[in-house]
DNA sequence: GCATTTTGTATTGCACACAATATAATAGCT
DNA sequence: AGCTATTATATTGTGTGCAATACAAAATGC
């Protein structure tokens, strides 16, 4: 905190937005969020034995199960080479099982075994704890999200566009 | 794209939020985002061979420089695990100078060099770079950083409180 | 029926991100 | 001075994140 404040830094608002500003305090700010709340979660997650992602993609899961590595990658937006060493770790411990789709060998089904499944109770605590933590108003956490969930659209956007 | 919108998803404001939902849902933004831009920069700093995480340090020793190694981690929120392998590969390609600060030993000093410092210019067009391909609004991206600011500065006091 | 292309995962290599620990140097106290 | 506590960085180990590549199974073309 306490930096990148050289010169004026122009108002959020009106027309003399300087682009170059704005993209170095937006860089900052999302990346530094992203970090935060991967730490922030750590201590509530490690008692459940999960990592940040490793939620992310039991959260996907509990939603429907079992599916394949590809529909959770599309899912989480990640791609095969990070998924499978991270399913492997939680195969490991118990929570998913990996076996070959018999009707097309080549897809690897992800299913939630019975402690994986029985996870979503004690971690259905973990957002209630964080929002408690963070506190303040639940209605800038909903217009952020909604915010991001736009940023994210014009993202997907401008990646398949001029490469 | 076009995930995690089962159910209703109840609007952006309003009074029944529910806080869980909402949990998730920007978890995944802001988690999504935070890949997403990294992944739409890479194209744009290759060719300056550069990481995303290395051209936010640049970004910092461009608004001053020498720092010390502490003071970028205050500044970038990293810690001294991650820095030190960053700097080092920064220091192989001749971007950056590291040195013990004479005036206290323990400090290692991190300074531009003349190759580093002349990044600045080619680096300049980046965000522009960027910026176009977004497209849209301007004002969007004003407003979204300083939400995210906004929960920045959540998070921080959040993290300090109940360890 | 066989060769080619496409599709879906896995593997490998490189670069973060951070907790835990180690190391070394300054600062404080008596 | 001598001892202890604090401070600043480095090291180590684990876990992502992604590009590039490899590989195998299915679909397609002839």
């Amino acid at each position: 905190m306490t930096n990148n404040q050289t010169r004026s830094d122009q108002g959020a608002s009106g027309e003399g937005v300087d682009p170059l500003r704005l993209d170095l305090q937006l860089c900052f700010a999302l990346y530094g969020a992203s970090n935060r709340v991967t730490r922030l979660y750590r201590p509530l997650l490690a008692p459940l034995g999960l990592t940040y992602p490793q939620y992310l993609v039991m959260l996907v899961l509990w939603e429907r199960a079992p599916r394949s590595v590809g529909d959770l990658g599309q899912a989480l937006d990640l791609d095969s080479g990070t998924l499978t060493p991270l399913l492997k770790r939680m195969e490991t411990q118990g929570l998913v099982g990996r076996a070959r789709d018999p009707r097309d060998e080549r897809r690897v089904i992800v299913s939630l075994t019975e402690k994986g499944a029985a996870l979503r109770g004690p971690a259905g605590a973990v957002p209630g704890q964080l929002v408690c933590r963070l506190g303040g108003d639940l209605g800038d956490l909903a217009a952020l999200r909604t915010a991001l969930q736009a940023l994210n659209r014009r993202l997907d956007a401008a990646d398949g566009a001029l490469p």
